[in-house]
RNA sequence: GUGGUCGUAGAUCAAUGGUAGAUCUCCAGAUUGUGAUUCUGGCUGUUGCGGGUUCGAGUCCCGUCGAUCACCCCA
């Protein structure tokens, strides 16, 4: 047993682990790229007050904060629609409206790990800067779906559960409810799903409401609603409204979401919500002191809870299974079968290389069985044996074992050729 | 931050308070120009770490560090 272990909360990622975590990245960025999203990527430490003044003071219990050599109070990350809107505001001007940015970044919250959640994960945000209308809304919910389609996941697998705080508002107008008691009423609301319903009435009560008054507004409330009209056009043109159902109990905890918002939750397993995100119109102008006003939504997706449910889901796995075999594996395995030939096998290995092929090989001297297992082990789809009778090479298909001789100056060309067949072309043959 | 459960070889796991083991992996050989299988041999442990009880602790007790589940919180 080491001495030293992964401090808690954070995680290594071995090669098979990075290999899925490569593939979740992969499909992020690819589908961020067909939604004309551009990637940018913001500072990991930011001052601790830029969280204080999005979230309040008590957020710096969740925080990795510290003061750092200089006296700076500062913390790392905890998610990142703090630091674009800090980036948005500051250079705004420069770019066109809508922004479409995107980021894949580690975030750090200082809380006691369990299942779906670690100390350092990764968040996808997605985010459209500059544009009011709620056809950047349905954009998003429309790339929450095809993001989860990428990975294989179908209706049967997930759902998007949308709502809009302007519900709230009107109730909470309509009741004649005071300013102060909003934001707790809109916790009351978050948690309404797990708490048992006593205790829901009688924090209601608190602030002069009840549980049934509440039940009632939401029994009134389905895709009829004015408020989702313009997203129910939208989405329906798309072809997607099936995967949205509405539920006016998604209020997303803290209180700076303007308008929709919206969850992407599993059907199946009842993990916790796998994305979640929504219009925030004030939030620029609030940490930009007023200076800039941007109205803004976005979405944020963890690799966390995402990974459990690939984990989970045997179609997901086999895209996985994939994108590993292939993200693990070679081209070329070269066979130094007579040690004094190194010299021409090292200029094989570089003209393959150079050739954009992906090569391997043993770095000391190797029984030529040794090296064909190792040739097995790097998952090569050729090996190439340099011996005696160099320049004739002998190159042989690992996956069908067929083997041909090759002429030195031929083979990089010949092998680039064979290479960008398919794999199982000469086995279906 | 609070509480439950857990921590033994690289991995998965055994071992009544009484000699720390099995399987897989890995390494070497059988096999000095061809991958599999098989066979043979071999390595790795202050039983997470630190204390305590005991003639004797992997086992019981305390602390600590991790893991896991739940609470809290969930931006």
């Amino acid at each position: 047993m080491a001495a030293f272990q992964t401090v808690k909360g954070f995680r290594d990622f071995f090669p098979e682990d990075c290999a899925l975590r490569n593939y979740i990245f992969a499909q992020w960025r690819k589908t961020a790229c067909r939604y004309g999203f551009v990637e940018y990527e913001g500072a990991v430490i930011e001052q601790t007050a830029l969280y204080k003044k999005k979230s309040g003071d008590e957020i710096t219990g969740q925080l990795f904060c510290f003061e750092d050599k200089g006296g700076r109070e500062v913390a790392l990350r905890p998610e990142v629609t703090p630091t674009l809107a800090r980036m948005a505001a500051a250079r705004q001007r420069d770019y066109r409206k809508p922004m479409k940015w995107f980021q894949i970044g580690s975030c750090f919250r200082y809380e006691e790990p369990q299942r779906g959640r670690t100390r350092e994960f990764v968040q996808f945000n997605v985010d459209i800067l500059g544009e009011a209308a709620q056809a950047a809304d349905a954009e998003l919910v429309a790339f929450s779906i095809d993001v989860m389609r990428s990975f294989g996941f179908g209706p049967e697998e997930f759902i998007i559960r949308l709502s809009d705080r302007r519900l709230w508002t009107q109730f909470l107008d309509a009741e004649k409810i005071a300013e102060e008691h909003r934001a707790t009423f809109l916790q009351i609301i978050d948690k309404m799903e797990r708490a048992p319903k006593e205790a829901t009435d009688t924090k209601l009560k608190a602030i002069g409401l009840s549980l049934q008054q509440v039940q009632d507004f939401i029994a009134s409330v389905d895709e009829n609603s004015a408020v989702f009209a313009p997203l129910r056009q939208n989405l329906t043109a798309r072809g997607l409204w099936n995967y949205v159902k509405i539920d006016p109990g998604i209020v997303r905890g803290l209180a700076y979401y303007t308008g929709t918002v919206f969850e992407v939750f599993d059907l199946k397993h009842n993990l916790r919500a796998i994305a979640g995100g929504g219009r925030y119109d004030n939030l620029v102008s609030l940490l930009s002191d007023g200076n800039v006003d941007l109205p803004a939504c976005g979405f944020a997706m963890g690799d966390v809870v995402l990974t459990e449910l690939i984990n989970r889901s045997p179609d997901a796995l086999e895209n996985v299974a994939a994108w590993t075999r292939e993200a693990l594996s070679n081209d070329v395995y070269i066979v130094v079968a007579d040690e004094t030939k190194r010299t021409e096998a090292l200029q094989t290995v570089t003209a393959l290389r150079k050739a954009g092929l992906r090569v391997d090989f043993s770095l000391t001297a190797q029984k030529v069985g040794k090296q064909f297992q190792a040739a097995e082990a790097a998952k090569a789809r050729f090996a190439v044996v340099i011996g005696a009778e160099y320049p004739l090479i002998t190159v042989k298909n690992l996956i069908n074992r067929e083997q041909q001789e090759l002429q030195a100056e031929v083979l990089a060309a010949k092998l680039v050729e064979q290479v960008s067949q398919p794999v199982y072309t000469a086995l279906i043959a």
